[in-house]
DNA sequence: CGAATAGTTGAGGTGGCTCAAATTTTGTGG
DNA sequence: CCACAAAATTTGAGCCACCTCAACTATTCG
């Protein structure tokens, strides 16, 4: 559970006993494997859902039938939006790895954050920077190069925030695709012109940045709005649990 | 203040005196002229903005100099996505027509949320209602007459929900087109592509749906992202202030 | 080692863009 | 109430970013 409470403890200033308090409410599921479906579309429940290990996708399928991935989560996020605020469910979430989750239910989250209020308002802090995240993806109607550049740099500084130092994107250029909305097609020859720009490197099959700077400039990104000014990744929480991490494949 | 109690109502089960309380510590700001902008970017405050009166945008100018509007702003709404809780501010608000608001300290908003909790219960489903929206605006990569039909459906539950019947949109076409991330020639001709199509009327200036059914159908509107189910529009709240209502321009 | 899955390349089509100008409507000051 | 400026809407013409369709080639995985 370190990436639960490395999150939880940037977002407000909670106790580190509040912290267990919470953690231990959760009950964890392992092995999902990639491709399944993690949470699905339409049923609502009750309980909550925490990423623990791996990398996952919000999407949705629309219209023409493709997948329209909405964000990606990562170890900490919690999958289904808080349902326990709103419990609206429009979206499915997909692993992209192997993945592991915790379950929480709506009333413990409801008795426990009624306890400490510490505790909601950083959950409360975490809902916004979810929004904060789609509403960037909104200004979307940039050229492709810039918005898969920004989508990139999104990426490496949320892994960096969970502690995955490495400029390397566990991603597909398939999910890639599908989360900007282009086809695979324009991707390809897109990343291959990133690559070119020596931004990306050239001999790896993989998506690994050579020349952040540069990335950055092009994608003219500014991560202010993913809000994660504190913690500069070291002094991390010391609470619980078992060594975890993001696993990457390709 | 009515339009931002008849909100909080359809939010959560919150008393009237807990209402009349929260109302009570608003200050209000009348005459904001079109064109104004409501909230500027950059600058954090120490107090948060309701409007009350009119439509307002939330935008952003982006890399080609272009505004970018992220999402309307119907009576009631929080203009500053609840900087109480995070006070980012990268994006302004501008009066898209005559405005009045309300504003409030982000202490006040401490103090109230702390003694009644399903106030703050409210407020924080605001959020993720603001949220829905930002998502669903994301699955952009829709066709333009999908898009902007889309657009316009959303608009107009909006404005229902709010208690303004009629199914005119208060807009002009270049918001339209900052909203939908479209050129204004562009938006334009589609938007003659929906006159012809008998969408919308042909000899108004205006916008103005006629054929409700074949807009939904058209923009495979769902609106359960609106999340406002709740309500059908009559029994509104009847605590304090005078006369309120949007003014439709144009 | 065969079957998916992921990545790459080519060719041709098109939705929405830009530039440019005309027209209509709205707002303002006298 | 009129005249003029500013804003909104409309129309035409040419262009290009990204799409689709359709292979073919690596890779991964059971």
């Amino acid at each position: 559970m370190h990436a639960l409470v490395r999150k939880l403890r940037n977002l407000a200033t909670v106790q580190d006993e509040e912290l267990q308090a919470f953690v231990a409410m959760f009950s964890v599921k392992r092995s999902i494997r990639r491709g399944a479906d993690i949470i699905t579309m339409g049923n609502s429940s009750t309980f909550s859902t925490v990423l623990l290990q791996g990398l996952a996708c919000r999407y949705k399928i629309i219209g023409n039938g493709r997948r329209q991935i909405l964000t990606f989560q990562y170890p900490g996020d919690f999958c289904d939006g808080h349902s326990y605020i709103l419990p609206t469910r429009d979206t499915a979430v997909n692993a992209l790895t192997e993945c592991s989750v915790g379950v929480i239910l709506h009333k413990d989250i409801e008795r426990i954050t009624a306890k400490f209020p510490s505790l909601g308002l950083a959950l409360w802090r975490d809902t916004m920077i979810e929004a904060s995240i789609f509403r960037e993806w909104n200004v979307g109607q940039r050229p492709a190069l810039e918005r898969i550049a920004h989508m990139l740099c999104e990426q490496i500084v949320r892994l960096e925030a969970i502690g995955v130092a490495g400029s390397s994107i566990p991603l597909t250029q398939v999910d890639l695709a599908d989360a900007a909305g282009l086809s695979t097609v324009h991707m390809n020859r897109t990343i291959q012109d990133l690559r070119e720009l020596g931004v990306l490197l050239k001999n790896s099959r993989a998506i690994t940045v050579s020349h952040w700077e540069r990335l950055v400039e092009i994608a003219k990104f500014d991560g202010r709005y993913l809000n994660m000014w504190q913690v500069p990744s070291d002094e991390l929480a010391t609470v619980s649990t078992r060594g975890e991490g993001i696993c990457l494949p390709m």
